[in-house]
DNA sequence: ATTTTTCTACTAAAAGATTAGGATTTGGTT
DNA sequence: AACCAAATCCTAATCTTTTAGTAGAAAAAT
């Protein structure tokens, strides 16, 4: 597994969302900050298919792309990456650091909790 | 804040560890996979201090770097910026498949709990 | 059947990341 | 003051990322 650029990782949330999809439906979904070429997001979207992201199945004229590596998969491997390089490996000291400088709800520290309770069984 | 790319990463570590350190004591912290030459690491140190990660004071004929943004601010921003990008701005979320995840030991758990009983009041 | 539209494939160029060589400066030493 | 060694500065080549144009093929419309 190789790291998502910032305008790739943007790509596959869209098809991480959409499942079966086209060139166009992506270029759809994206924002006209300016709106990307078709053609720009063509290419990523066959880049992302080199990386082995997606895989495509023909429709008619269209190519239809779906993902090949899952989301929380990716999540996962990026995750442990973070944890790794930026935390010398431990993960107790990430979730110390995460939990602190978030805003947790007093119902989200209660969920936590009780998923904590079951990990210890 | 912007990201640090790898390299960036692995330069900024070094830094954050040791504190005041010149461009040799960078190098020779670095894996000899291939070892970059010195004035490659130098570079990565130029545009650290461009991107205002960095500053430095003269020494004899020395340049001793130091941080001026701390590691606790960046991993905090890329904390962030991850739970925006992967989790759709859940920390609830990003929370749950990381402890899911991560082989979380006995003493861990209890330490997160009592973190997370501390944060009720 | 010919024209028009719509999609992909190929290509390439601009911007950013990574690498390092050679010229130049400079602090220290004789 | 002149020299030397060590470090910096400047520059540039290569690689990756991001962007998009053009050509060509396939389908749809006339």
């Amino acid at each position: 597994m190789k790291a998502l650029s910032e305008r790739e990782q943007e790509v596959m949330n869209i098809i991480w969302e959409l499942r079966n999809c086209c060139v166009e439906d992506v270029v759809n979904r994206l924002p006209d900050d300016p709106k990307p070429a078709y053609t720009t997001i063509q290419t990523f979207m066959r880049i992302l298919e080199q990386k082995e992201f997606l895989a495509h199945k023909r429709d008619g004229k269209k190519h239809i792309f779906y993902p090949i590596v899952e989301k929380p998969e990716y999540t996962r491997w990026s995750l442990k990456h973070m944890k790794d390089n930026l935390f010398g490996g431990s993960a107790k000291s990430l979730l110390n650091t995460f939990i602190r400088d978030t805003e947790l709800s007093q119902s989200d520290i209660l969920e936590l909790e009780s998923l904590l309770e079951e990990l210890k069984r």
